[in-house]
DNA sequence: TTCGCCAACATTGTCGCCAATCCTTGCGTC
DNA sequence: GACGCAAGGATTGGCGACAATGTTGGCGAA
């Protein structure tokens, strides 16, 4: 319910703001999104919201029917499962692809961010390692130089955020982690493909072990 | 420049009307898509056909830049390739969850596409064989009851039917990939995750490797 | 009382028009 | 002759209004 009334007409911002809004919780799941209300919500015009909530339709974070509206989709347990199982393996070829492709710099950043991964663990900064955690994924895909995989794993990131951030605050999830991440960028650094894309499907393995727990609980 | 007049008011048939044209070359690879051409073609109004393009923009078959326009996306050779390479992981996934999940109707219906492609190699039947090789990997994805990966390789499968379509007519691929088809049944029927899943990267590796040959010389 | 029908409401789908933006072409100048 | 610039055309983006559709509540009859 807080206010979110920063005016954008253009359309491209409004799935901005609706996207934001959906991944920070304003917009809870299954919740309906009126084109009207969010017409003078965000201070823009019908057919604005119409167009960015198609375009978010189609990234997968909001469920239309016809003329039936549009809600925030709700992604299950299952689901999420799913697709940690889709980024497992995806997200193993871009290792392995990283592990062949990457530069001496871009070794270096890998590195930068394991012992930036060490040091938050040690201070015990969840926040400073799920950022972290973020910048190794990302990183291992810009380095993969397989855009392709990227923009299936941009999608799939977007769709499951909430479980992922809820992940990260599971206690001693870090220290499971730590090792597995460590792992990941040591088998890269190596240029062993093979063993680059076990330790990435190992460590995704493991979350999806791990998420269960983390159960299909509101956040509120 | 065949008469695709049919006209069809709604949005949504504008959308499988672009979408079938792309894939049969109706438009060619950079054609610009004009709304209004578009609209007068189809006879449908220029919403509907702005509707239509931005759902095909979403799945990866049609490019927009701000202001100025729509084109029908090019996947060039390197993209074709990586398109592959993330088919490979995740039909390797989904091959492995099949084995886990099929039901024996499930496995019956592999053998029985199986028979079917023996039968058509024998025969000489491309198109037949061309037919087979689609349902026989639809029918994985169907077994292995992954929605998330399913909707992954619909959406990469739209976006190079062209180069899959230019694979099968190559002379004697058909032999090459036949037994490779037949090791991936044989494994889901024996119920061995793994070997489905390293036939079923075989099996594309083999794809990736012919995609070369088929060059990206347009078809005409 | 309960079931079924009907009408009013709420919401989305569609259309045509106007403004904003980009590309092209022609002209003038160096 | 080539470069820069401005006017014109072409095309997309945005907006309001109307039509179509699904939903909800009320009313009457069995």
């Amino acid at each position: 319910m807080s206010a979110v009334t920063s005016t954008a007409g253009t359309a491209e911002d409004v799935v901005d703001l609706v996207r934001t809004a959906i991944h920070q919780g304003e917009f809870a799941p299954n919740q309906r999104l009126v084109e009207a209300d969010l017409s003078v919500w965000f201070g823009a015009s019908r057919a604005a919201v119409r167009t960015a909530l198609l375009q978010l339709t189609a990234e997968g974070l909001v469920e239309r029917v016809q003329n039936r509206g549009a809600r925030v989709r709700a992604v299950s347990l299952e689901e999420a499962i799913e697709i940690c199982e889709v980024r497992m393996v995806v997200e193993g070829l871009c290792a392995a692809k990283a592990a062949q492709r990457a530069s001496e710099d871009d070794l270096d950043g890998l590195r930068e961010i394991a012992a930036g991964m060490r040091h938050a663990v040690e201070a015990g900064d969840v926040f400073a390692y799920s950022e972290l955690n973020r910048r190794l994924h990302a990183a291992v895909r810009t380095v993969a130089g397989q855009h392709v995989a990227a923009g299936v794993l941009e999608r799939l990131r977007g769709q499951n955020v909430r479980h992922q951030f809820r992940l990260a605050l599971l206690p001693g999830r870090a220290s499971v982690s730590l090792p597995q991440h460590l792992e990941i960028v040591d088998a890269i650094c190596a240029r062993d493909p093979e063993r680059a894309e076990a330790a990435m499907r190992a460590h995704l393995a493991s979350v999806i072990d791990t998420l269960p727990q983390v159960g299909s609980s509101p956040v509120h």
